[in-house]
DNA sequence: GCAAGGTC
């Protein structure tokens, strides 16, 4: 070791790393700690030698970035400017207020340094914040030697690597990031300029906070974390209930029951069910066609990184994500965990493992458990998995201290210290084990199946309380065995729509998709519920307010997908250009940065569509003189449905068409549609003397010539109230022009909607008569369950047949759904009974008659279709129709009676 | 009063 010792500035991105750099580098010895400015930022010191060169070392840290980007004064005030100068306004670096200690402990220990060892995090924005202390260092010390030390683990062996073999900082990486901060800026700071106030003067938008406040911001990341939260209410609303028809089974013997599903899974055709059911319950005998038997293995987790951490804390405690971030930063602060913002869910393969266990074998609740994983003979050891992440530059979260509880911590404190003890715990342990049993059976060529489930070792179960791993047991089976089952049922169910995305799916979203980092999610998620663009309910559950699925809509019908993931993947594409040198950072913001000032130039173009959008859900305010929604906000009367709201005639600007809306929408739907070939409509002062509740004001429309007979007037003054024929009329003629639904929503009405307002017109929406309305169509009468169930166009037909089930006469009607328009069915008239069948079944001979050899109380028929709901004795030989409509033989369905049929049944 | 990314 020869030479004049130099003195080195090290810095790291966090006081934690500096301290473990330190404390490898120095082996505690000669270690002295010195405070710097900054409180939080201490400077540590020692001597050692690099590559023979005798070193004074200094070692310290900044907190994150030392700068933040910002527009140049003159264009930070939001009124100094026009928002698209935001995408050329020039921007630098500053050190902001809260950063300036630590920049003069930079400045002062640089100027008396040789050498600056760079040791911040090995990531893209690890290698910008080094460009950053060294923009502070070298402008007080021009000749340092700029030098970064290169680490994927705080572990000795690596950090002594690093110092030994100091390369050059990458100024790709720290482009690239350059790049995504100005990108971010401009877009996020001109968006949110223009969507605030724009919409902030134009409408009354309650919110809690204080309006003056009130921000509608935009950003790359927070709107389609909101987009994600839209969409998923948007498919909820759009969901239309399908049913559909399942055949179950059950066993019951002396070792207990198994339950058989169908192995169809369940079949939306009632007809093809009850045929496939009829067949099964005439022969009912199942025969034994496969056992299986297996074990199966439950695997545990994989290491602990951070967004399983908040995906599992909100799963099991209902944590908020931001929440758990606060008390994991807590407990890491104090030591108890390992750094809480890491990607990496696979453990080094130099982790002392055991000795993290050993240190938890007091603890009075799982203590035993760490003594059995250390104890060979158990065999409960097992190397943990990977889970194909690694950050290269921490280790998945684990416990670094134990603890019992301290008397500071909160309930939420050791909820999470234990879910990281036991994570840790169960993720190098072994397996559970079970024992798996699948027997499927044979009914008349139909197949079920059924499994049990047995535990047969727990393993990583018993430390691992959060998951379960349900199972039951059913009997023995044997192949070739015969049984007639206990129940033989044919049931019906209705499709769901999914739920409302909880916090642990948004997380899995935004991972998916490279929404954030694992140290930003939580803040976007927190960013959705601050800007009330969404609310989150008791089970973590999130659903959009007006607020957020109004400016969704609104740039959804711009046609630009700004609240959709892709602007952020093509950053992101750039960002890896720019990191290995396939594109410029200069290149990058020009092209970016262009074509995102041509959305915002054409987004204010169409501000329209945001204003339509806002429109739906908001009153508009007066303090603006307002212009565009002018023509889409007279009133016309108030909305007799939800009576609170008004209705206003409004303008759909897409394709012209006109519709009276109320403004209560969405919790009030009420709509009347007028007529396609309105061209234009304008609410009169004249109110109309018939319709009540009043007033109703008239409308003076002018409809296109080309579009109406010859003896209609192009100039009308109409009443939507219910009492004007000519609007009917034209209404029935033109038909009205309603958007497609494309996402159920919004004046994009659902049928029901049309259906209401004609109903009030006086327009029976089955018949198109106008003597009544679709309530008392006589059409209806009989069958109004299947109408609204499938939309089949009831007409009275003639009455050829007679039902199988319970004898009624059925009546010959023509379906109207879209696969099977035209179609002819015959339906039975008696409601509780809704058996039908098409015609056209009869004649090619599926309508054929079975005897029923089950016996009558070994069988059921549940809720299908309403059947089931009287759950008397059941048909015991059922009279199917027969070729010519005649019914062979039969039996009351309600009573069991075979000397009548249900519709002359005396119990009814 | 605006973004997202570091971290205390």
């Amino acid at each position: 070791m020869g030479g004049r010792a130099i003195n080195v500035l090290n810095v790291a991105e966090k006081p934690s790393v500096a301290k473990s750099v330190a404390n490898i580098l120095s082996r505690s010895h000669g270690l002295r700690v010195r405070d710097g400015r900054s409180r939080y930022n201490k400077i540590f010191e020692f001597n050692y030698a690099i590559r023979g060169q005798l070193c004074h070392m200094i070692v310290t840290s900044v907190t994150g970035h030392l700068m933040e980007l910002e527009f140049e004064e003159r264009y930070r005030k939001w009124h100094s400017c026009d928002p698209a100068d935001l995408y050329h306004a020039p921007v630098h670096k500053f050190v902001p207020e809260d950063k300036k200690d630590i920049k003069r402990t930079l400045e002062e220990e640089a100027r008396s340094c040789q050498w600056l060892v760079l040791w911040l995090d090995c990531d893209r924005e690890g290698e910008n914040i080094a460009f950053e202390v060294v923009e502070v260092c070298t402008a007080v010390n021009r000749h340092l030697s700029i030098k970064r030390a290169r680490f994927s683990a705080l572990i000795d062996r690596e950090i002594h690597d690093a110092i030994q073999n100091l390369v050059e900082p990458n100024n790709l990486f720290a482009d690239a990031v350059d790049a995504r901060q100005e990108i971010d800026l401009r877009i996020g700071a001109s968006f949110t300029r223009f969507q605030t106030m724009l919409m902030k003067d134009a409408f009354i938008i309650e919110s809690a906070s204080d309006d003056r406040n009130l921000v509608l911001s935009y950003g790359p990341c927070q709107f389609p974390t909101l987009g994600f939260v839209v969409e998923r209410f948007w498919e909820i609303q759009a969901h239309e209930p399908e049913e559909f028809w399942s055949i179950n089974c059950s066993h019951k013997s002396d070792e207990g029951i198994a339950n058989f599903s169908w192995m169809r899974g369940h079949l939306f055709d009632y007809t093809c069910a009850v045929v496939i059911y009829e067949m099964c319950i005439q022969e009912p005998t199942a025969t034994v066609t496969k056992v299986r038997q297996q074990e199966k293995l439950k695997y545990p987790p994989p290491p602990l990184n951070t967004i399983e951490l908040e995906k599992r804390a909100s799963r099991y405690f209902r944590m908020s994500s931001e929440h758990t971030m606060k008390v994991a930063e807590e407990l890491y602060q104090a030591g108890f965990i390992s750094y809480p913002r890491t990607e990496t869910d696979c453990f080094s393969s130099r982790t002392d493992l055991h000795a993290i266990v050993q240190e938890q074998q007091g603890h009075p609740e799982w203590g035993s458990y760490a003594q059995r994983l250390l104890d060979p003979g158990t065999g409960l050891w097992r190397n943990p998995s990977n889970g194909g992440h690694d950050d290269k530059a921490h280790p998945p979260i684990h416990p670094t201290k134990f603890s019992t509880g301290e008397s500071r911590w909160s309930q939420d404190h050791r909820k999470l210290y234990e879910l990281v003890v036991r994570h840790f715990l169960a993720c190098v342990s072994q397996p559970a084990v079970g024992a798996e049993t699948i027997v499927e059976i044979d009914i008349f060529g139909e197949l079920f199946s059924a499994s049990g489930r047995v535990i047969l070792v727990k393993n990583y179960l018993d430390v691992y309380h959060y998951e379960s791993w349900g199972g039951s047991v059913i009997p023995t089976y044997t192949v070739g065995q015969q049984f007639i089952p206990t129940s033989l049922t044919l049931d019906s169910g209705v499709t769901r729509p999914p739920p409302l995305l909880s916090e642990a799916d948004l997380l899995t979203c935004m991972d998916k998709e490279g929404i954030g980092t694992d140290a930003t999610m939580h803040d976007h998620i927190k960013k959705l519920l601050d800007r009330f663009y969404a609310t989150k309910d008791a089970n973590t559950r999130f659903t959009p307010t007006n607020l957020g699925e109004a400016l969704v809509l609104g740039y959804d019908d711009m046609g630009y997908k700004l609240w959709k993931p892709y602007l952020r993947a093509v950053m992101e594409r750039d960002m890896k250009a720019v990191s290995d040198g396939t594109k410029s950072k200069v290149e990058v913001l020009a092209t970016s940065l262009q074509q995102m000032k041509a959305c915002f130039l054409d987004a204010r173009l169409n501000k329209v569509k945001l204003l339509e959008a806002m429109a739906i859900f908001f009153e508009r305010s007066n303090r603006s003189g307002g212009d565009e929604l002018h023509a889409a906000g007279e009133i016309v009367r108030r909305c007799g449905l939800c009576q609170e709201s008004d209705m206003v005639l409004k303008q759909n600007r897409q394709d012209g068409n006109f519709m009276v809306g109320c403004l209560g929408y969405p919790q009030c739907r009420n709509v009347v549609w007028l007529p396609r070939s309105v061209s234009e409509a304008a609410v009169t002062t004249t109110t109309c003397n018939f319709c009540t509740p009043g007033p109703v004001y008239l409308i003076q429309f002018k409809f296109r010539q080309l579009e109406i007979p010859p003896n209609y007037n192009v100039n009308h003054i109409g009443c939507i109230g219910g009492c004007d024929n000519i609007l009917i009329q034209l209404t029935e003629i033109c038909g009205t022009g309603p958007r497609i639904p494309a996402r159920g929503r919004g004046p994009a009405a659902p049928p029901r909607n049309t259906h209401q307002s004609n109903t009030r017109q006086g327009v029976c929406m089955y018949c198109q008569e106008t003597s009544h309305s679709s309530n008392d169509c006589p059409s209806q009468v009989m069958g109004s369950r299947n109408s609204q169930r499938h939309g089949i166009n009831l007409h009275s037909g003639e009455s050829s047949i007679s039902c199988c089930i319970c004898g009624t006469p059925c009546i010959l009607r023509t379906a109207n759904t879209s696969n099977n328009r035209g179609r002819k069915f015959y339906s039975c008239q008696l409601q509780e009974c809704n058996f039908f069948v098409w015609e056209d079944s009869l004649n090619n001979g599926t309508g054929r008659t079975r005897s029923n050899s089950i016996p009558a109380s070994s069988t059921s028929r549940s809720s299908g279709r309403g059947r089931g709901s009287r759950n008397g004795p059941q048909a015991a030989t059922r009279t199917f129709v027969s070729a010519t409509g005649d019914p062979i033989s039969g039996r009351c369905f309600v009573c069991g009676d075979p000397s009548h049929f249900a519709n002359v049944c005396p119990s009814r």
